[in-house]
DNA sequence: CCGTAAATGCAATTGTGTTGCATTATGTAT
DNA sequence: ATACATAATGCAACACAATTGCATTTACGG
């Protein structure tokens, strides 16, 4: 669920990543960790009007290339971005779990708990990577009916 | 694989979900039959060049909602279509095989043969559907490196 | 062959994402 | 505290997929 930090560790976390403390990136880290469903670049742009919608793409794709965040595309192929858990590096994600898209909220839930089933592919096909999609109602949307 | 058909099939593969028998909609249907992987609407476009590209976008649209393609997006989250195999009708796909999309060729193979494991989620979340894709390299692209 | 509804072409618009370049802010050395 | 080098930002322009409105053309049943 939803990670709480405070300005202080977004800053240790920039630092870490010898990346500078900025206010755009310390904006946008405390939007993704506030919340527990991924946020594309729309999203941030519709909060923060007073930074440019070039500054969020580029904050998103530092976030990505430093293993902060991972990248998802949602039911409609636009990308979203979530926190990662645990196990990624620059330029090495390790997010090979399920992504939930809920139809009625839109929210892209990862469901880093569980665990996914092997899957073994025709002779030939050599795959490097996998990535399993979920569509239907969220806990909170299924309440709702 | 891809599947042959000729010109008097297709004629009535649109008779039987009620479109009309237009050019456009005849050589979208030659061209996607004669390939094994998914096609877009900018590889149509690069092709047909006679035809409008909002007409390949309508096209494209009517075919998937009568259910004789199906969307799938690739590793860019554009769009790609691919000829439904069967249990597909109008508004209800049935194509909940693996997608595999080709880091080389950047081709996407559906691979209507293989069977998915079940997954179950964490309580609360109702799926309605699941997509499974793989990335790599396919038969062809893995034998030439 | 005619008439009508559907399909198409064209122009314009939206949305997402990228690139180049001038300006500003950050972190460090003085 | 100040100056400097470098990184980050803002802005304009661009690229590309996809959508919409409307006039024109086509398909097809009568
Ligand atoms: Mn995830
Ligand atoms: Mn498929
Ligand atoms: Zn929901
Ligand atoms: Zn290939």
């Amino acid at each position: 669920m939803a990670q709480t930090k405070n300005t202080y560790q977004f800053e240790d976390l920039l630092d870490k990543h010898q990346l500078k403390k900025t206010a755009a990136r310390l904006r946008v880290l405390s939007m993704m960790y506030a919340k527990n469903t991924a946020t594309s670049q729309p999203d941030l742009e519709s909060v923060m009007h007073d930074i440019d919608r070039v500054t969020l793409y580029r904050v998103l794709n530092v976030f990505e290339e430093k293993g902060i965040i991972h990248k998802v595309f949602d039911l409609n192929g636009t990308a979203n971005y979530a926190v990662c858990q645990s196990g990624c590096h620059e330029h090495h994600h390790h997010d090979e779990h399920l992504h939930f898209n809920c139809t009625a909220c839109k929210g892209v839930f990862c469901l880093n708990e569980l665990s996914l089933p092997a899957i073994n592919l025709p002779a030939g096909f050599q795959p490097s990577g996998f990535t399993v999609y979920a569509s239907g109602l969220c806990p909170k949307c299924s309440k709702m009916q």
